[in-house]
DNA sequence: CTGAAAGCGCTTACAG
DNA sequence: CTGAAAGCGCTTACAG
């Protein structure tokens, strides 16, 4: 018994099956491909013995030979923010019932990120996905240049190459300042993240230039750093040092957004949403949480996602992609219990 | 420009370097090899100019002759506990850092599980690590008859087979039972997870067993059903049921506590650690925000996962392995804010 | 120490 | 519609 476990199993290759059936390996391999010639009845009788026998095609020796990989290579970075392990599972799964596999890479240092990817690049995915918001720009070009198209999810390359997926930032950002004005909000932060990620600049475009139109004073704005727990956390205690008061605050994204209201609870004593409102971005798991009942912009994940595995899928099959970037509309705006009506009531006015 | 893109550039193979030096494949291939026979001349000459050609051995050719991937499968499913997301990151690095690449499959229902391990299976991973508290157990059969030692971390197999890196969660149990009695809890609960994950019988067992020998009545027990934060909600507001009053709790986890906590206070108006005290095992990195404060039981994560990557690697280069299960001690008690001491001040007794 | 040759498991023109 | 043969990029006995 002990012995069995040592023993590998020997794999059942193609020339097993062919012998088995007394065809040749030609026309066992046609059987696998959809589009090959090979008489139909033929095809069933190899496809039922082939199961029956336990065969599968071995993919590396297939590759050797197509230079498709069926893998998809996926970069992660952004470790402290809840929102990409959410969308790794997610996706991976979705990628999976598309009969891709998901490889991964993990850089926790930057610096670091170059031999995750180097590694990874060395089993030649069909494609690149980066879920990742720091990273280093030249990633996109070694991937392409080893041949993997390369996914910007949730985030637009630094240069404009490569392909991306991502919502309509700008337009969220308008969404949460309209939501604070509307709600009697007049004197405005914003909580900026990562300076250059393409999702902090969009952002924060939108919420101060809605708020702009809308006649209220320019936000202000403290830089967090990171999209982090801590960095919110370290943003609001910093609203002490702010030249003016605050009564509304639009957060990069929802950990940062939940790190700053315990920050400004804690180290402040300020309460929300008596004291200030705050509303974040993303809608991640925790922002539904009793502890927590964020006010948040949801993103369209699912939309989101799926076309990000459909463009994946598109890439790998080597089909032309003419839109380079999708975008859609950033979800509704999910009320919750860190915003709160300013504007006196009704009833008073009359 | 546009051109460039679509070529993919022809990767360098072994027949490359040999051309271009004046050798044979053979002796560019044995460069690349420590162990084999070749002048410490030859060698570095070839990898020298391999690198300068951007020569890198192809994985898959290699795979087909010698049967290893470098490939380490990992399973994931118990996607709402943020444990795992936390230790696939942390792992997966560890593992790329000793050259290993990931291959994931992530099963969001347990039905789908099966599928995903095919897929992953397909690529003949050299190990397979299971992340994973709620696997039907022919799983670990199925990827041992492909040839994958299958190692489970932070859980044995229901039937003792397969390799298994866990703490000794008995011994944290007992360590729970300890520090609410000796401040004073003596109504103890126990809110049980996953009924049949080792990780919960053996916490629930030495927490219970510890207070009957300190003699204290034997703690009541509450079923959330999983290990996450609406589970521990749900249990929390399951207490009001309780045939008789408690004061200190143990959480199979800190996700079940998290969200215990907050269905206690939120649900039924009691206050953490006032009315009662909360214990957590895991030390996730949630716990230690200013959100949550949980006491809680560490996990020696990093000796933990330094033991699954060393056995990784030494599976998938076919070394004996005696030890089947490895149990580290585990961590300290972390006292946070959950838990308070009730005894009465030594000042008054005095 | 090095090279020529066989072969890993597959796919795909090319004949028939 | 099917089969024989070449070849993907590599490693590894086997000679020399």
């Amino acid at each position: 018994m002990s012995d069995q476990k040592q023993m590998k199993k020997q794999r059942v290759t193609v020339k097993d099956v062919a012998r088995d059936l007394g065809m040749s390996v030609a026309t066992v391999s046609r059987a696998f491909y959809p589009g090959a010639v090979i008489a139909e009845k033929t095809r069933s009788t190899v496809l039922e013995r082939a199961s029956e026998l336990g065969y599968r095609p071995n993919p590396f020796a297939q590759s050797l030979i197509t230079k498709k990989t069926q893998i998809a290579g996926v970069i992660v970075s952004d470790l402290p923010n809840p929102f990409y392990p959410e969308v790794l599972t997610e996706m991976t799964g979705k990628l999976q019932a598309t009969g891709m596999n998901v490889m991964l890479a993990v850089a926790h240092e930057p610096e670091k990120i170059d031999e995750a990817v180097e590694l990874m690049l060395s089993y030649q995915p069909d494609v690149v996905i980066i879920l990742a918001v720091n990273l280093a720009s030249d990633a996109r070009e070694r991937c392409e240049s080893a041949g993997a198209p390369v996914i910007f999810f949730n985030r637009l390359s630094a240069d404009g190459l490569g392909y991306g997926i991502s919502c309509d930032n700008e337009a969220g950002g308008r969404q949460a300042a309209d939501h604070l004005i509307d709600q009697g909000h007049t004197k405005l932060l914003y909580v900026s993240a990562f300076l250059h990620a393409s999702t902090n600049v969009e952002r924060q475009k939108g919420f101060c230039e809605r708020a702009i139109e809308r006649g209220v004073e320019p936000p202000q704005i403290i830089e967090a750093g990171r999209f982090s727990y801590e960095a919110g956390y370290a943003a609001g205690l910093d609203t002490k040092q702010l030249a003016k008061p605050i009564d509304g605050v639009f957060c990069a994204n929802d950990i940062v957004a939940i790190g700053f209201i315990e920050g400004v609870q804690e180290g402040l004593g300020l309460r929300v949403p008596d004291d200030i409102s705050v509303i974040g971005f993303d809608n991640i798991t925790m922002a539904g949480w009793p502890s927590h009942k964020l006010t948040t912009v949801a993103q369209p994940l699912d939309l989101m996602m799926s076309a990000a595995v459909e463009l994946a899928r598109a890439l790998a099959s080597d089909e032309k992609v003419e839109a380079r970037t999708q975008r859609f509309a950033p979800g509704r705006l999910i009320e919750r219990n860190t915003t709160k009506n300013r504007l006196p009531k009704t009833g008073d006015i009359k």
